[in-house]
RNA sequence: UGUCCCAUGGUGUAAUGGUAGCACUACAGAUUUUGGUUCUGUCAGUCAAGGUUCGAAUCCUUGUGGGACAACCA
């Protein structure tokens, strides 16, 4: 993988609120010109499109500004987090095309330096170790607009409570038992200051400390020391964390107060709004629901919004930093269309994917004044909006597959596909005009007669002609066999969240997959790999999924064509 | 009946006291050996009321609407 990757010079300068603020401070010389961001995942699930938002926005503005981004794990709670996570967070952002400073970081590598701190807060007299339940101290907390109650262990001595937290650390209590909490305001009208825990004790081991620990700092205790530590100007964060940054400030004020000299950086936290799509949804508690009650097929099913999933499902890396150059940075929240989405990859793969033929839902074509046991090579352009991807050669014979939408009986006005007695176009091959069909008892079309006129070959002078309809096809005899999957959007209501008192599985959309084993493709596709990314053409966007193999290939669309007759036709 | 944040076409985002622009969507047309792409056009917006100002989307006040905050989660 290549190192920042983003090509970021001749990439146009993004311009949104938080890119303003970095150029004041800039202009104020703080931080000494320097620009060090960073994205911090917690390791307990996959990352989807939101952290995409999250990781362009850290990693672009880095360089933009000429700065670095570090990549660090907020793992302070070892019940919910997994080395496998860890992992797939580090594929995923490296296959957006972003690089990290130097090694991952980790919240863990602090632990030491946070113990310390929090030792420093209660010889202070700033933190103390209250024993009472989770219960006890969440009804003294009051609520939004009635100020909590002060906890009976408030006022134990500095004494008293070094040697609590001593024993706390050295695995004396059980979990529940007590906890370590910042002795703040009971009254604040900032929920989060009133004396929030800062350490509770967890015996359980870590992924990285092993059983080194048996307290653990909370997040509000960890993430801006973190940051602190590693020297990040600019914390970008989302919106809820907005009523936090007075405490992480009150943390940093307690820390700083006996530094000596004063530190040179002292991270800003700029919050933005979070990502929304519509007919998704994207919390990873309810992503990891869909995938532990095998509502979809793991993490990276083509449904599912994870960076996993729609790589599989075939979107590229430069399609989805495009999409979040787009989408934009703001405070006010909002839901973007998934139309939006959808654009980028069209657009990115029309000018990148090779198009090839394929018929899904194929009927039998027999052209009859065609010599028998014929075989031709048809030239076809790879990709009309990149003549250096150059040209092909496809089997053209008598017996063809078409798809069993391209011929009507019966066909309405605006039909431009083949019917009886109608003339159509197969596309770099010939005219053809269609004689006779043939049903079967169903009345289904079984296979269809027609006549090519041999002057007519692509290139030839009486290709020239005026047809309005043109078709894919492939050959019978050297078509090769597939199963394609299609997808569609994993709900079917716009905001599955957005209905009290319903859950949001209750709008699965019941046909978001539908495999079609029937396919027939060119034989140029017989040698695919996983990934390998095509347009059908007239059909949509392709990707080679993993499971496909020489013997049983298999297909997921991506995203489908632009389909104007379609949507002409469900309008009637 | 608290604190904080937010409010521009259907959606998202610009305009930072001086002509409300761009993208997506939708619609119409041109081109087309993909009903794709490309090109052109159309519809459509400053939450409300006051105030400051020669001039307000922008500043102020009030109201309205939306969101966040009461995990030993992050």
């Amino acid at each position: 993988m290549s190192k920042g990757s983003v090509e970021p010079e001749n990439k146009e300068a993004l311009k949104n609120f938080i890119t303003q603020e970095i150029e004041k401070d800039l202009q104020e010389g703080k931080n000494g010109g320097a620009v060090l961001t960073r994205f911090p995942p917690e390791p307990n699930g996959y990352l989807h499109i939101g952290h995409a938002k999250s990781i362009c926005l850290n990693f672009g503005l880095a360089q933009q500004f000429g700065g670095k981004t570090n990549l660090r794990f907020d793992d302070t709670n070892p019940v919910k987090e997994d080395v496998e996570y860890v992992d797939s967070i580090m594929e995923d952002i490296r296959w957006l095309g972003f690089e990290w400073e130097g090694e991952p970081k980790y919240a863990s590598d602090y632990f030491d330096q946070l113990y310390e701190w929090a030792v420093m807060l209660i010889k202070k007299g700033k933190a103390y170790v209250d024993h009472q339940s989770a219960e006890e101290i969440a009804a003294q907390k009051g609520t939004p607009t009635e100020p909590g109650q002060e906890s009976p262990y408030r006022n134990r001595t500095v004494e008293e409570n070094l040697e609590l937290f001593e024993k706390m650390k050295n695995g004396e209590f059980e979990e529940g038992e007590c906890v370590l909490r910042a002795k703040i305001d009971m009254a604040s009208p900032n929920m989060h200051l009133r004396d929030p825990l800062m350490y509770r004790i967890i015996k359980k081991e870590h992924h990285r400390t092993g059983d080194k620990w048996c307290i653990y700092p909370m997040y509000d205790f960890a993430h801006g020391q973190s940051d602190f530590i590693e020297g990040i100007t600019h914390s970008i964060c989302t919106l809820e964390f907005e009523v936090h940054r007075p405490l992480y400030n009150w943390f940093l004020e307690q820390i700083i107060e006996d530094m000596d000299p004063k530190p040179t950086v002292v991270p800003r936290q700029i919050e933005f709004a979070r990502l929304n799509l519509n007919y998704t949804v994207m919390s990873k508690r309810k992503l990891l629901e869909l995938v532990e009650n095998n509502y979809v097929d793991g993490w990276d099913d083509p449904r599912m919004p994870t960076i996993s999933g729609l790589r599989r499902r075939g979107y590229t890396p430069e399609s989805i930093r495009d999409f979040a150059d787009r989408i934009g940075v703001a405070k006010r929240d909002g839901i973007i269309d998934v139309a939006l989405l959808e654009h980028c990859v069209r657009d990115d793969l029309n000018k990148t994917a090779p198009r090839v033929y394929a018929v899904l839902d194929p009927v039998k074509l027999i052209i009859t004044n065609y010599p028998e046991g014929k075989v031709e090579m048809m030239v076809a352009v790879n990709n009309p909006e990149d003549e250096s991807m150059g040209t092909r050669e496809i089997p053209f014979s008598r017996e063809i597959y078409i798809e069993k939408d391209d011929f009507m009986i019966d066909p309405p006005k605006k039909f431009f596909r083949l019917a009886p007695g109608k003339e159509v176009r197969l596309k770099n091959a010939y005219i053809i005009k269609c004689e006779d069909y043939k049903q079967d008892e169903n009345g289904e079309v079984t296979e269809i007669y027609c006549t090519y006129d041999p002057d007519t070959r692509s290139g030839m002078e009486g290709s020239k002609r005026k047809v309005k309809g043109t078709l894919h096809w492939v050959s019978v005899e050297q078509s090769i066999p597939a199963e394609v999957r299609l997808y569609d959007r994993l709900f079917s209501d716009e905001d599955p969240n957005g209905h009290d008192g319903v859950d949001f599985k209750e709008f699965l959309n019941p046909d978001s997959l539908k495999i079609v084993k029937t396919a027939r493709l060119e034989p140029n596709l017989k040698d695919v790999k996983p990934l390998d990314k095509f347009q059908f053409q007239r059909l949509g966007y392709f990707c080679v999924d993993k499971t496909s193999s020489e013997d049983n290939l298999v297909f997921n669309r991506t995203v489908p064509l632009k389909d104007t007759w379609a949507k002409m036709a469900k309008k009637k």
